[in-house]
Parts: structure tokens; sequence; C-alpha cells
DNA sequence: GGTAACTTGCTGAGTGTTAAGTTAGTTAGG
DNA sequence: CCTAACTAACTTAACACTCAGCAAGTTACC
């Protein structure tokens, strides 16, 4: 499995670009620690896929453990940057005096976001299980946990009364959501295809999202959350 | 860290019992399996934990697959000895032409019964989430998949308008109940702590249990399911 | 004494980290 | 403009370690 690379010398721009390697390398460490976890992960086949040699990550970013660290820091990042336009639209809803939107339609466009989130970064999903699974020590030593979710309930709560909804737990809300949202993605490679689905099915995601929706309004006490599908 | 077993040798029984090894072996193996995962977990480490040598679980399940395999062996048939009763009871519910509980009562006891399954043996939610990270291929060689939960939901469905349910697909409240179950368990070490809550908590877990019948039985269509908490 | 139930030594493969070496880019001085 | 001096961006090699699997040995029990 030796890479024809001096095969082809001259052809590939193979300059020097310190920012451009950082990226292939913080690329292929997200990808391989998703895949195979923080100790199974070797610096030399993260170098191997980002196109660097073996002792190239270690150059950049001190030890495993710092890339690592900050792998977990670029993925909250992204997470926070992707969930934050539609959570806050939700925050804004409950906060409004006569909201013109119906909850429903924002929290559809809340949870459509999550999910389309996940389904597009499932390295997301596999690092944040494995942490679990590691005790999630490292995770902890973040200093910016991200309470974007947290905080939209929190506020749709505050409001409950104002909007006539029922005064429901928000960490039950969060549970709730996350719960059904990460599932299939978590478990696309048992469950879901034991049942003959998968996340590439957009018909499977259209469902998955009305149906979470349904649920959360649901808890929420929506009033008009029951009847037909 | 060295054991003292040298100083102490006679005293301890030390006597040759193959089926105690086997079973001592068996528990350290899902043990360490279900913490560090099937690379990880060392075969010196499980038979140290299982009071034997390094060489001991090899000479009685030949390789470390074999063990995995034997280890996936004994947590299904677990899981369906323990939740076949209470699910069981579900299908013969949907079955009776005119049953004389309510079926919030039976569901009840169904998620009840999963839920302590989850709880009692942690051990199981961490090999199958390590599956489900690993491709799932090694579960998907199991020859005896446990349906328990599917087929209780299909006969359900089967007879929803017989009982004045709605025309739910089964699979969706299998990913329903699984998501909401496992998450608390699977993510014990992450959200839950970050949320203040614990497993060790019987109220949070009768809260997690009406909730997740709650919202099975909003999913079903039982016409009771709204009102007050 | 014979066999099942183990234990111990060995081997080859793979790991993270470090240090030394090498090459490409950049800049200052003429 | 040109080139020598310098620095940043890597590569290669070595070290100390762990592991699974095998083979050979040892011990306990019938």
């Amino acid at each position: 499995m030796t890479t024809a690379t001096e095969t082809a010398p001259a052809a590939s721009a193979r300059t020097r670009d310190a920012e451009r390697s950082r990226r292939a390398i913080l690329a292929a460490a997200e990808e391989l620690f998703a895949a195979r976890g923080f100790d199974a992960a070797s610096l030399g086949e993260i170098g191997e896929r980002a196109g660097v040699s073996r002792g190239t990550p270690s150059y950049f970013f001190g030890s495993k453990e710092e890339l690592y660290a900050t792998v977990l820091e670029r993925l909250a990042a992204d997470r926070t940057a992707r969930l934050e336009p539609a959570f806050r639209q939700l925050s804004q809803w409950a906060l409004a005096k006569a909201p013109t939107e119906p909850l429903r339609a924002v929290l559809s466009r809340a949870v459509g976001a999550y999910l389309e989130f996940l389904r597009e970064r499932p390295s997301f999903v596999d690092v944040i299980e494995r942490e679990a699974l590691a005790g999630g020590a490292r995770l902890a030593e973040l200093e910016a946990p991200s309470t974007v979710i947290e905080d939209a309930f929190g506020t749709l709560r505050r409001r409950a009364r104002a909007h006539g909804l029922r005064s429901f737990d928000p960490t039950e809300a969060v549970l709730c959501l996350v719960g059904l949202a990460y599932l299939p993605v978590a478990h696309r490679a048992t469950i879901l295809r034991r049942h003959g689905l998968s996340l590439d099915d957009p018909a499977f995601l259209r469902r998955r999202r009305r149906h979470i929706v349904d649920l959360l309004l649901h808890l929420i006490g929506e009033p008009g959350s029951g009847g037909a599908r």
C-alpha cells in the first residue's frame, strides 16, 4: 500500500504550507479519531491520510493529546456555528409578545438544523459517543461547552405560561431531542441497518424530523400537537 | 503493582474448576470489552481480573475474537431472558379481544423492564455502543438477533384498529423507545452529568419511565395520552 | 500415570515520543 | 538581480513499551 508519490515527483504541487498541513492533519485526525478512537488512531496513519510524514502531527500539535483537544474544539465550534441561528430564532420566538409564526414552524427549523448537522458530520457523533464511553473527561476539559440547545429550551420554559405551554422540564426536552436525533446517526450501522433504513434516504429523514417535532410539541404542551399524521 | 499471591500460596483455595474459570473469564471480559473496547482490552488484564493467568482466556476460548463472540452471545441471551416476560404481555394485550388492563399499565411495565435491564447492565449498552461505532460487523454475526421489542410493537400495530390506536409505524416506536432509553445510560458520563442527573437517582428513573411511556402512547395514538403530568 | 487445567517464555508487530537530519522558502546585503 | 545566511517545515530513525498468539512447560486431580 505504498503511495506512488515517487513516480510523480515534480507534477503535483508539493509546496510547503503550514496552514494547509495543519488543516489536513486536523481533518485526518477527526476522521480517524471518530473511526477508531483516541488510542487506536495512530499518529502515523493520521499523517499518512493528511499527506505528511509520521512525525509531522507531533511537530505541529506537540502531542497526540493536544491534537485530540484541538479536534474537539473544532467540532464544538462548528456545532455552535451551525445550530446557533436556528435555535436563537427559537429563543426569540419565546421572547416575542405576539409571535407571528406558529411554534411548530420555528421548532421544525431548529430540529432540522440539528438533524442536518449530525447527518453531515457523523464524525461529530462518533467522537462524542467515544467520549461518553471513555468517561467524558477530555470533553469536560473544553472551555466553551456550547449550550445553544439548552438556552433555547430554557427560554421557552421561562416564557411557557405566556404562550399557553405546559410547565415542562427543559432538561427532559433536551434529552428527548438529543436521544431521538442521535440514535439514528450513532446506530446507523446496527439498529438502522437491521430495520432496512438509511440516513441517505431523504424520506426517512423527513419522517424523523416531523416525528421528533411532534413528540417535542407534545412534551412542551402545545395544544394543537395531537391529531392526524 | 504486583499482586502478593506469592506470599499467600497455600491459604486461598486454588482449586481447579474449569466451569468457574470460564464464568470468571466471561465476566471479566464483558467488563473490560465494555470499558475499553475490543482492541484495547488485553487478554492479560482479562486474565488478571478473572484471577487466572495471561494465557488462560486463550486456552478456554481459543482466540480473543471467539471470546468476544461468546460475550456478545451471553449479552443477547440475557437481554432476551430479561425482556421477554414483559414484552410478551404487551403482545398478549394486543391480541386480546377485550383487555382487562389499560394499555398504559402494560406498556409501563415493558418500558420499566427495559430501563431496569439497561441500568443494571451498563456493560450491555457500552458493548452495543462500541459495536455501533465499529460498524456492527461482529454483532451482525450473531445467530439469535433477539426481536422481542420489534415483535411486541409489530403485534400492537397489526391490532391497532381493534384497540382504537393510530396506524403507527412499529419501527418508529422501536427507535423512540430505544433512543430515549439508551441515551441516559450511554451518556451517563457526559450529557447526564452536565445536567446534574444520575442513574442512581430513583426519582429521575421514575420520571424518565413515565416520560417515555407518555411519548410512546402519544406516538401510538392512545386517545387519553394527553393531559396533566 | 495420564490427561485436563492451567502458567510462563518467546516472537513479531505496532505504538508515541523525541532527537537529529534534510530540504524548501525567505530575506538581507552587495 | 543575485546569492548567502537563516529559519520554518518537514522526514527519518531510534527507543522503550505493550500486545496476541504460540509453544513448551508445570501442576493438580481422577
